[in-house]
Parts: structure tokens; C-alpha cells; sequence
DNA sequence: CAGCATCCTCCGTGATACTG
DNA sequence: CAGTATCACGGAGGATGCTG
């Protein structure tokens, strides 16, 4: 490991993208916010199966990574609202495309040998 | 700004498009083969850190999900050639995207705070 | 309501050695 | 050359309980 930096920088920058964008519910939170700013309530209940927890650290993330912004609202009860950046807004091109594309790899290859041995 | 989030519970395909790109080395093999058929040696030599190990897991994988072809030479010695199947090719603009849109980010977020404690 | 603390599991990833 | 086998590790992801 641990070789030239040449080499590290001649890496694809699509690594770059997927080490922001990898976490598993970044790309949903985010398409989520497309449709506009919402509450962390709102962002839990719209992703299936997403904890607290992660949903927490997902938007931390984001957070710091300068895709999204956090707006905690001096209220009782709180009230927590997340909105994409420009950065974020950013991705709306790729977004659409791994959407559509998922879709259609969905449709075109539905149950594939990888779980059939 | 605010939107119904209920209306898109059915629509985040990208978590689809995620789990079958999500490896670590998966979107740059495919972006090397975009550049043409490789064998399995190639491929190492211009992934910088990839072990043979998980080139080998990763090149499985993307078979599996049809996303890639393994043509094995019988010959001596050994020669096994991968390219990109059609499903494969249909990521073009996507790892286009991800690419530009990595390098961009590059630049434009160079040392967020996420690291620098 | 929004989030933190704690503990835990699983899998992706890696180093090394061996094989046809 | 192109793998497989084995051992190991860290971190992503998860379950649960508590808090301001």
C-alpha cells in the first residue's frame, strides 16, 4: 500500500463521488430533499428500514461533507430541518441517472445468479 | 419548498444501482474496460492497491450482475479476458458523471471538516 | 421531537501462502 | 498467469435504552 501519489491521484475520481455518496441511505436522503427541505421525523419515516441511528450519522455526514444544511430551530418541541446545498443540488443529474438506471436494471434483470447456487 | 414525501416511498432505485456499484473497485474496473477488453494482469497493474484477492471478488461479482463478460483462453499459459456486457455499457454517462462530478468536487472541497480535527 | 451512548453483528477488505 | 484457501481486522450498519 501506501505507493506513489502519482498513482493515488491518477485513481479514478469516481472514488472520490462514491466515498461521499456510498453510505447506504446517502442517495436516498438526498433525493428526498430534492423535493424540498424536511424534518428529521419526515426523513425517518419516508426510509423504510433506516435507524435512527443511521439516519443520524448520514446526515452528519452529508452534513460535513457540504452536501446538505442543518437548521435546528430554537422551538418546543424541536424542530431539526434539512435542506440540500449548492453542492448538493449538484447532484441532481447523477441522481436521476442511478435512479432511472436502477429501475431499469431492475426490470431488465430481475432475480440474476447471484444468489441461486 | 416543501414536498410530499410519501408520493416517493417506491422510487429510490438507487439504492438498486448502489448495491451493484457500491464495491470499492467496481466503478473504476468498469471504467477501465471502458477503455476496452483487459485481462485479469492488466487490470491489477493499472488499479493501484487492488489485491488479487478482491480484483478476483470484484470481477466475480460484476459478472454475476451481468454487468461484465470473463472469457477464459484455454491456453498455457493462462489467459482470461473481461469486458463490459451491454448492461455494462449503459453506465457510460453515469460513471461519466460520477468522474467529472468527483473531480469537481475534488477541487471545489478539498479539505472539508470532516478530517481535520 | 431529535438525538446521543452503548453494545453488537456482519461484511467488505486485506495479507499471505498455495495451485493448475 | 490467474486464480483459490485461510486468517484477520476495521468499520459500516443495527438494536436498544436514555435524554434535553
Amino acid at each position: 500500500m501506501r505507493g506513489n501519489l502519482d498513482e493515488t491521484q491518477d485513481q479514478c475520481a469516481v472514488e472520490i463521488a462514491m466515498e461521499v455518496l456510498g453510505g447506504r441511505w446517502k442517495l436516498a436522503i438526498i433525493r428526498k430533499l430534492f423535493l424540498g427541505t424536511h424534518r428529521f421525523g419526515e426523513l425517518r419515516r419516508t426510509l423504510p428500514g433506516v435507524t435512527q441511528r443511521m439516519l443520524t450519522r448520514q446526515l452528519r455526514e452529508l452534513e460535513a461533507d457540504g452536501l446538505i444544511s442543518r437548521t435546528v430551530h430554537a422551538e418546543v418541541p424541536p424542530r431539526v430541518e434539512y435542506a440540500l446545498t449548492d453542492t448538493g443540488r449538484s447532484l441532481e443529474r447523477i441522481t436521476d441517472l442511478l435512479d432511472s438506471w436502477g429501475r431499469w436494471y431492475r426490470d431488465n434483470r430481475p432475480g440474476e445468479n447471484r444468489d441461486m447456487g
